[in-house]
DNA sequence: CGACTTGTACGATAGCTCTCGTAGTACGTT
DNA sequence: AACGTACTACGAGAGCTATCGTACAAGTCG
């Protein structure tokens, strides 16, 4: 019942997800969705070099489900941009519009991220979390 | 496990309140105290330049109850440093033990939240106080 | 002492969040 | 078409959070 795309793009699959406008985004939305471990380690692991994963190339201790939900907040938030590739999706940072919006502070979290986790023991990113 | 009590300062009123060690501090919390409009609010002006405010100094829409809760957030975060002096609880930002331990990380996070409070208005901040 | 100023504690409520499992959809491959 | 892969939607439970009002404590000042 709803109209099919237009067509137009013949990138493989044409399925789009919402995504925030970058004039949409709030900075409040955004440090929620780092707040939480398993989603603050994604942005850690999509900073440091790779431009794209899938879902499934992050080793999260968490189900299939809940994973979906964390990357979802993430988009929401702003923080990533997501694409269907096939039966992938691929997640990349939205680092244009976040440093347009906050110049460095992206920068400033995932330095942030890197040092507290490199202080705690880098081994076990995300494993233990007996906390929160 | 934690042995504060260095009671080293005899100011008038000694009830102290319970505040992380520098090491205890986590970015998560601190992301996460700072994901709230009032609490970000009270950083933004606690940035701006006043060393100590009492409570009561930030004019925040909410009730004195709700207000006591987020400074506590803050504290508890390792965000605020608070003390009682006579009647008044004075709050001050931990620069010092968060420049340490993320460098660079409170500047870009108040200069984003200025950014966007300049961008959306920044009269109505919070809520619009025409007659301080 | 009594009044007033500041802020806390407690209880309560509505709403959100993290987590999961199960069932299902979309896509590619055989 | 049949199958496997990758991810989603839905429903649900436990726990946290933001908010409030009322009652109370600690300190200052007339």
């Amino acid at each position: 019942m709803n109209a099919p795309a237009p067509a137009s793009v013949p990138t493989a699959g044409s399925r789009d997800l919402p995504h925030p406008a970058r004039e949409e985004i709030r900075l409040e939305s955004v440090l929620h969705a780092l707040s939480d471990p398993q989603r603050l380690q994604i942005v850690r692991e999509l900073a440091a070099g790779a431009e794209e994963l899938t879902c499934s190339q992050f080793d999260l201790p968490v189900s299939k489900s809940t994973s979906t939900h964390h990357f979802r907040v993430l988009r929401e938030a702003g923080v990533l941009r997501q694409i269907y590739r096939g039966t992938a999706k691929m997640n990349g940072l939205r680092r244009d519009d976040l440093d347009d919006l906050f110049p460095g502070l992206l920068d400033s979290l995932v330095d942030a991220a890197i040092r507290q986790a490199a202080r705690h023991g880098e081994g076990e990113t995300v494993g233990r979390d007996e906390d929160r």
